[in-house]
DNA sequence: ATGGCACACGATGGATCCAATCACAAGAGT
DNA sequence: ACTCTTGTGATTGGATCCATCGTGTGCCAT
């Protein structure tokens, strides 16, 4: 698969915009570069080594994956959501992810299950933030890592893009208080995906971005204020 | 605005780059590039009277949108989907065009809605084809228009780019034999609008979609073999 | 002192040229 | 006759240079 839109890593052999690319996703993605943050294609392309044509590129990529945003002579930066906008791509969250899960499950194999519970019990001898949001992230899209149909998991990692980063300052904020809720709804997750369960999948899934969108969207503090 | 994600006219002011993608996004939405189509990037430069990077830039910018595909050092084309493909796309529209309808009719304006009872009359006196995806773009797009999320937006917009062509497809097989339906799903969707319902919209839209979608793919020759 | 305007600097958009890659075809070897 | 190889042409990716647009600063007028 040369398709970039699900991977989070870097090739190296890539083409250098699609390099370009990963090692600036892995910085939004990391919260290295923040919101409202500007991206200057001179100075990217000097760091990276490159000229700023592939800088270019990727921040057409990057647009594509909601991870910047670009307006014409003014240049690129990550965007800044209102509460009301992160409302509502949880919203979406909630509507697309139980069909991209639904139909992923079915071509599930063994193996990638077994690998979920890995995950999951690696989230819960976890304590470090950090070291949350990539398990996390990893449990949810290894989920979705059969689906068949690449828009579908290409909207899907583009809504956990644009959320990433309030999702970190929400953990920030919150703590880890409520690990053993997320637990809770992971293993019950977990459970419906072992057996195959559409209903329960839909169900528990459906459970858990909702609980997580009532109580992000209780702390408007983590967002700009506008 | 200046958002190109939801517009389909090109203005002529605008960067390089946006002039040659709407030009292409015409060319692709209208049918004259097919599925399978390839673009070179010398020809659209030569075509449209600009260099080449303003094209590799449109071309990004149409990726964005689903309307074609990138492959390294392979070029560019207009995606070839299967069956299971639309069905995919066509079951993500039925979940997230409904929440696009619902966040958007609490801002329509009277004037919005009367438009839309406009463009239905004039769906209704039509029997031309091709006016006829036009008019009905128009009438579902009117009813989004107010969505206030841009993402949203977006993705909606992108759904319908991408099953545009199997939608034409249809209806040059099916005729407009099934017209009468398309009217009464339209007028019971255009009421609940008006009287701002958003679960008689929810409904009649989910409804609308997937009867669309059952039919459609009763039709296997609409796509490649695959 | 404050608001508005003009100019200069910095950053982005676009054009041209060169390099790397791919696809197709022709030829030699088995 | 078939297949593998190699070379050539076509096409895309990348670098450099120039044009255009925004923005910030500073001056001037009120």
């Amino acid at each position: 698969m040369t398709s970039a839109s699900a991977a989070v890593v870097a090739p190296d052999d890539a083409v250098t915009s699609q390099r370009v690319a990963s090692r600036l996703r892995e910085e939004i993605l990391a919260g290295r570069l923040a919101p409202g943050d500007r991206l200057r294609q001179d100075e990217i392309a000097a760091r990276l080594g490159s000229s700023r044509l592939p800088v270019r590129e990727a921040l057409r990529i990057l647009e594509s994956e909601g991870l910047v945003e670009l307006e014409p002579h003014k240049g690129a930066r990550v965007p800044e959501l209102s509460l009301d906008e992160v409302d509502t791509l949880y919203r979406m969250r909630e509507r697309l992810e139980p069909l991209t899960l639904v139909e992923s499950m079915q071509h599930l194999t063994g193996e990638q299950v077994a690998h979920m519970e890995r995950v999951q019990e690696q989230i819960e001898e976890n304590s470090d933030i950090a070291r949350f949001l990539l398990l996390d992230r990893e449990f949810h899209m290894s989920s979705y890592a059969a689906c068949p149909s690449q828009p579908l998991l290409a909207m899907t990692t583009r809504l956990w893009n644009s959320t990433q980063h309030y999702r970190r300052a929400f953990m920030l904020l919150a703590g880890s208080d409520r690990s053993a809720v997320v637990n809770a709804e992971h293993r019950l997750l977990l459970d419906a995906v072992r057996r195959r369960d559409p209903e329960d999948a839909e169900r528990f899934l459906v459970g858990h971005i909702r609980r997580t969108r009532v109580e992000l969207t209780q702390h408007p503090e983590i967002v700009v204020p506008r």
